[in-house]
DNA sequence: CCAGTAGGTTACTCGAAGTAAGTTACCTCC
DNA sequence: GGAGGTAACTTACTTCGAGTAACCTACTGG
């Protein structure tokens, strides 16, 4: 029996071979980390040399970005996605958890970039995650903006840091409280922030 | 005029070279990232050769974990004293808050370390700034229980985790707005997460 | 003044990021 | 169905920094 299934294929369209490269990279680097992984080990499992990644990405910086990145993009999505059908400010602030919760549950890969390994050390890197947090912060005073117009500004940004912070915390704790599924965790964080926020839009 | 002062001085005893080395490779590590500073530019800065970081630390990560280790000590020690007088679980979260937005504006450059570079990439330096976080929880669940016995063990350490994410996102926030100062950061987190805390504390 | 040691140095190895220059599979148009 | 153009890929380096082995020197007390 030879294998049949495999030939070492090669030559696969570019945008194919870039997702390709992604995915094995979040891999890699949530496993050793992005120090410890090396792009030697990252080339020989996509089944491709080296030099292929620098094409790709430029540098071993660049393939971390891209990672983050898409990640990023998927969780927006996921987010608009899961608000859109909402009224009440409160409404909108409980699914977007919930939502939050969820992905960070099934993604719990692309979570460990973001989490440790990801702030790893690149200026660049970390200001993509960065770029993350403000996505999620700038959506949140946003919606508080929409339904209380007459809000300080500073305020808002206040109130959008201190629950993309909680929410972000909350999360990696659950990971050591496997019984607290996203459900719980979005109620937690709820019952602690929504009475200080909801004061405040109406006053 | 030569120069008079520094006869490029030698020979100093084991635990103040030690503590030279700390703050140097701190401001370095802050300066251009963990993974960027060499350790031959740390060596050269504190007027020693590379193999006496390795002596006294083991590895580069080592250097960063002393770094670490000793900013939470301070912060820890900074927490205890300020909440030493209080008495009511508001005026300890309260005065522990302020605490810590102060230890922060004073000390940028290891806050720079707990923030971003430090969650670096090597996995005991993530436990070791994990290890700053849950020594913050652990303070304030063991406050929470200290006033509501009754209350749930999962449900306060939820509290404690939404209270410490909240503050360290607000913290980096406050970078961006220079205007917010430690008073006023305190009395955001407050007003957002009190109601909820203290809600629980009663029912 | 000399022996012991704390504090220090020079000069390497080794591994991984990044690159220059060349090579091969695939498609297309005659 | 073969020339030839190009997208996809490789081999074989250079460079730079972490970590180390082996050796050195200033200060101490007796």
């Amino acid at each position: 029996m030879t294998t049949t299934e495999e030939p070492r294929r090669k030559r696969m369209p570019k945008a194919q071979r870039k997702a390709q490269m992604l995915d094995i990279a979040e891999q890699v680097f949530a496993e050793r980390g992005y120090l410890a992984a090396s792009m030697d080990e990252i080339a020989e499992r996509v089944g491709v040399s080296k030099p292929m990644l620098y094409e790709y990405f430029g540098s071993k910086e660049g393939l971390l970005i891209g990672c983050i990145h898409r990640a990023r993009t998927e969780l927006l999505d996921r987010t608009q996605q899961a608000i859109a059908g909402a009224s009440s400010p409160e409404e909108i602030l409980r699914l977007g958890l919930l939502a939050f919760f969820e992905f960070i549950g099934e993604h719990k890969q692309a979570w460990a970039l973001l989490r440790q390994e990801a702030a790893v050390t690149v200026p660049s890197a970390v200001e993509e995650i960065e770029g993350i947090r403000r996505q999620q912060t700038d959506l949140i005073a946003a919606v508080i903006g929409s339904f209380d117009t007459d809000i300080d500004v500073v305020e808002a940004e206040a109130f959008a840091e201190i629950v993309v912070g909680s929410t972000e915390r909350l999360a990696l704790w659950c990971e050591r409280r496997p019984e607290v599924g996203p459900a719980l965790a979005t109620t937690y964080v709820m019952e602690v922030v929504w009475r200080g926020v909801a004061n405040r839009l109406k006053g």
